[in-house]
RNA sequence: UGGGCUGUCGCCAAGCGGUAAGGCAACGGACUUUGACUCCGUCAUCCCGUGGGUUCGAAUCCCGCCAGCCCAG
């Protein structure tokens, strides 16, 4: 009997490539688009997925694979447990990456579940990365991908072991141009469809727009604060604002000036210069370990703090069950509560949390 | 009311007789499956508070006026 993997088709090429090679693959398919908000604008943009353009370009695909196509209703789970998060982190002042929200809660947990449900044992997605299965260890492992520069494995950290056992990306060995030319040759309609961006729920300007018109909250003006406490000037609304920003303040100085902390407590932006925003130290907590138990023994690992960043070298330690400390080399730019720390081992994700400070 | 200083793009600011630097902000784009950062581009062309004058030529020199600031009162 076939193998059974549920495809997660967002209607770009990278899915769509997916379910190709999972066809190819002997994989006894089926096709799913997840419905995941509702936004007037989305039908017709661009840049994101699941729109329903997006939605007839996954149909298509699956048609054309004769693998039976289903879009499935997630709006409530993903409100809940991505754009509920993502105000909370804007509200505390954090800064928060729905990216990882939604493969945490949607893509690997409900969608997951749901393929359990109606007897699929795999979920397989567009992501660049790779699961292996290392004998000696004997675990799953998430590594990065051939393509390192569209390498997802950042956004993948949360991943568990049992979820990595049931996973499969299979254009993890393969680069960009090389899914594109399969596309192409297969005559997908995508095949040159834009790559998404920004944030998908966000359809329609800036997010922080997107958070008023959303909660129907507006958020109070308040102080532009220089570290030393002299004021600079107001500020539009917290929400508007991320530690190393420096864009959008609205403020005319005699030179750059960037937020290096925003203080909910006192509703104020504090600003100071770019030498301000480095730091050494990150603690993360919500962590997931996937090479190793636990990281009771301080090691040595190569870390990043944002999506796209080179990752340096630092070393992590484990302080309790759920938080580690981790020491950067070199001072890094700009950490930033609420985005994630992740941790590799050469190819290898070691695991990640969300920094708290 | 006397005395002094200042008045150049939304903000700061060069310029000191030869035909408007730069920074900040803003806007547009690139990069990017998060937010940022970064990069590229645009941004005073009847014009340098205003009205005269000198000069081949002035934001730059001279005179008047207006406005603001400071010190006296």
């Amino acid at each position: 009997m076939n193998k059974k993997a549920l495809v997660a088709m967002s209607g770009g090429v990278d899915s769509s490539v997916t379910a190709l090679l999972m066809n190819r693959q002997g994989y006894e398919c089926m096709g799913v688009t997840m419905k995941l908000f509702y936004g007037e604008e989305a039908e017709t943009r661009e840049n994101t997925c699941c729109s329903l353009n997006d939605v007839e370009d996954a149909r298509s695909v699956a048609m054309n694979l004769g693998m039976p196509y289903y879009v499935f209703n997630f709006s409530d789970r993903f409100s809940e447990c991505v754009i509920d998060k993502f105000i909370d982190a804007y509200e505390n002042g954090r800064t928060p990456n729905p990216c990882i929200d939604c493969n945490r809660y949607l893509k690997f947990d409900k969608l997951y579940m749901r393929a359990k449900e109606l007897g699929y044992d795999y979920i397989a997605t567009g992501h660049y990365a790779k699961v292996e299965y290392d004998k000696t260890k004997g675990r799953f492992l998430l590594k990065k991908a051939a393509d390192l520069s569209k390498d997802q494995s950042y956004v993948l950290y949360s991943l568990t072991p049992e979820q990595l056992s049931h996973t499969v990306f299979p254009l993890g060995k393969l680069t960009k141009s090389e899914v594109r030319a399969i596309a192409e040759e297969n005559g997908f309609v995508n095949a040159r469809k834009h790559d998404s961006q920004d944030i998908c729920f966000v359809t329609n300007g800036k997010y922080s727009d997107f958070i008023e018109s959303y909660t129907g909250r507006k958020y109070p003006e308040g102080n532009f604060v220089y570290k030393d406490g002299t004021v600079l000037g107001r500020h539009k609304g917290i929400i508007r604002y991320t530690v190393g920003q420096r864009k959008g303040l609205g403020l005319a100085l005699p030179h750059p000036m960037y937020v290096i902390r925003v203080d909910t407590e006192t509703n104020t932006v504090i600003l100071g210069e770019n030498e301000d925003l480095f730091s050494k130290e990150v603690t993360a907590d919500n962590i997931n370990l996937i090479s190793v138990d636990n990281l009771y023994e301080p090691l040595r690992v190569k870390a990043k703090v944002r999506y796209s960043q080179p990752e340096q070298w630092a070393t992590a330690v484990q302080t309790d069950e759920d938080t580690i400390k981790l020491v950067f080399d070199e001072p890094q730019r700009a950490v930033t509560q609420g985005q994630a720390l992740v941790m590799y081992d050469g190819d290898v994700v070691v695991g990640g949390g969300t920094i708290k400070k």
